[in-house]
RNA sequence: CGGAGUAUAGCGCAGUCUGGUAGCGUACCAUGUUCGGAACGUGGGGGUCGCAGGUUCGAAUCCUGCUACUCCGACCA
């Protein structure tokens, strides 16, 4: 598993921070979205992604990446048009409404531009799959998806067009398929807190995908869509190793993580909250929805025809499940989660880069040719680093490394330079250490590597 | 989809009421002095004033229509 190593001279990038805040921009994430260069509207709720999003994007991905694949999980790509014949065979081409943006071709074909992957999954499931020897089986992707909405709002968090990470389960009965729900349950569960957040599973609404099992998987916000409330321990539930055994019984865990009382609005039964957690323990709070998982059994195998051959001989619809994670939702989410009066403040596992070396003054030549030192040294100790070699003053270097948040900044001033000393600045404690030219590097290393999560 | 707004330089805004050569800040280019928290001086480039019609000698400004975007509500990964 690979981390994407993209170091960079910002001489080089393209970065278009702003120092003032376009005015359609409401909550804090969006608008550090608009000012860090990360993404620009292009229409309402279609957004291009910059350079700087982009990279958190993808850090995002790898990170979903590695878990599905930790659990089992498969990745493929489907294509982001589909046929409406596929849709009407399950009924919902009719059902979905205005949401789904439908398309004509030039021969008058009806197409849709995809809200969702069940149709197509079960129509690939159905190709190839007959025989119970082949389950269970888990496949995803990580694809655009587009939903027409009435009133797409809040920048990336809920645009028109997005990215999601959408898996289907499939299995020979329900106690495995519930067995598949866990495994991404868990998977969920690290997830999140790989990219430094803190992710509740509630209990939620199947909504119009149907289905009798869901939880949505929601992080604590001001700013969030929907109220929730849980009880208090579960922000400080430990999470599930990375050794953890997909193949073995994970009832225990999700048992746990389900013992304590956690509901949206929506759901919410508040008696039984009342009942079940005690007051000092009551979190009634807002929240952002990054995440939903469903069981929805035989819905779509039995209309589009999916089964299988069992071991007794006989053929049976498989059970399913649906897994979404939306990426271009967790950036804003994260953000939300992540930021102070000066800007973002990612956590190492998402940062667009790990460490900006800041070179105060390019024209001093031995402050430029320590930067060069260090800028080549880091990359080969295998860190994320920007380079800000511009010709700019210091402060603007600063307020720029501090607004687009990147974890840890190398600060090397012509004074320092001269003393063979630098300062590394903790963006998010504020705290300032000055250290020996000779040991910044490993120092870097140190504090860096553990947040970076992948060994947990 | 109901309600409310906005549209003038990349971004933030003034100018519109009361029609008369389109402005400010910032960003950008050149240049000099600066250089540890978004430096300063000097010079410079950039706008069919959302679009289409109309009124008028003359429209950013008045009138009509349209479009786009934003906010509040109902809906939602």
């Amino acid at each position: 598993m690979s981390r994407s190593q993209e170091n960079m001279r910002l001489t080089d990038y393209f970065l278009p921070v702003l120092k003032e805040v376009p005015k359609e921009a409401e909550i804090v994430s969006h608008r550090l979205m608009l000012r860090a260069g990360m993404v620009r509207q292009q229409a309402a709720g279609l957004y291009a992604w910059l350079p700087l999003g982009y990279k958190v994007l993808r850090k995002i991905q790898a990170i979903i990446e590695e878990e599905q694949a930790r659990a089992g999980a498969v990745e493929m790509l489907m294509p982001t048009l589909q046929s409406a014949d596929l849709w009407r065979e399950s009924g919902r081409y009719d059902d979905y409404g205005k949401e789904m943006l439908r398309i004509t071709d030039r021969h008058d074909r009806d197409l849709l531009f995809g809200p969702t992957n069940e149709e197509m999954i079960t129509d690939i499931f159905r190709s190839f799959v007959h025989s119970y020897k082949q389950l269970p089986l888990n496949l995803y992707h990580i694809q655009w998806k587009f939903r027409d909405e009435i009133r797409p709002r809040f920048g990336t968090m809920r645009s028109r067009e997005f990215l999601m990470k959408d898996a289907y389960s499939f299995d020979l009965d329900k106690d495995r398929a519930e067995e598949a729900y866990r495994r991404m349950f868990v998977a969920y569960l690290r997830t999140y807190y790989r990219m430094g957040l803190t992710a509740i599973p509630m209990q939620a609404e199947t909504g119009p995908i149907g289905g009798d099992l869901s939880h949505e998987f929601i992080v604590l916000a001001d700013t969030g869509e929907s109220g929730v409330f849980c009880h208090r321990d579960l922000l400080d539930k430990p999470i599930p190793p990375r050794d953890t055994d997909y193949k073995g019984d994970l009832s225990p865990i999700v048992k746990d993580w389900t013992s304590l009382y956690a509901a949206t609005e929506d759901m919410i039964d508040m008696e039984r909250f009342e009942r079940e957690v005690p007051e000092d323990k009551r979190i009634a709070a807002r929240g952002i929805e990054v995440g939903q998982i469903f069981y929805f059994g035989t819905k779509y195998s039995k209309v589009m025809g999916a089964s299988v051959m069992g071991p007794d001989g006989k053929e049976a619809f498989v059970h399913s499940g649906s897994y979404g994670i939306g990426l271009t939702r967790l950036v804003p989410a994260i953000i939300e989660a992540c930021h102070d009066d000066d800007g973002i403040v990612w956590p190492v596992s998402v940062a667009p880069f790990e460490v900006a070396l800041l070179n105060l003054k390019v024209s001093d030549a031995q402050c430029s040719s320590v930067c060069e030192d260090l800028y080549a040294g880091l990359q080969k100790a295998g860190l994320d680093v920007l380079y800000d070699d511009r010709q700019d003053g210091a402060g603007a270097k600063f307020a720029s490394a501090d607004l687009i948040g990147i974890p840890y900044q190398l600060v090397v001033g012509p004074r320092g330079a001269k003393a063979g000393e630098v300062e590394i600045k903790n963006r998010k404690s504020g705290e300032r250490t000055t250290l020996p030219l000779d040991r910044a590097i490993q120092t870097l290393k140190d504090w860096i590597e553990p947040e970076r999560r992948d060994r947990i």
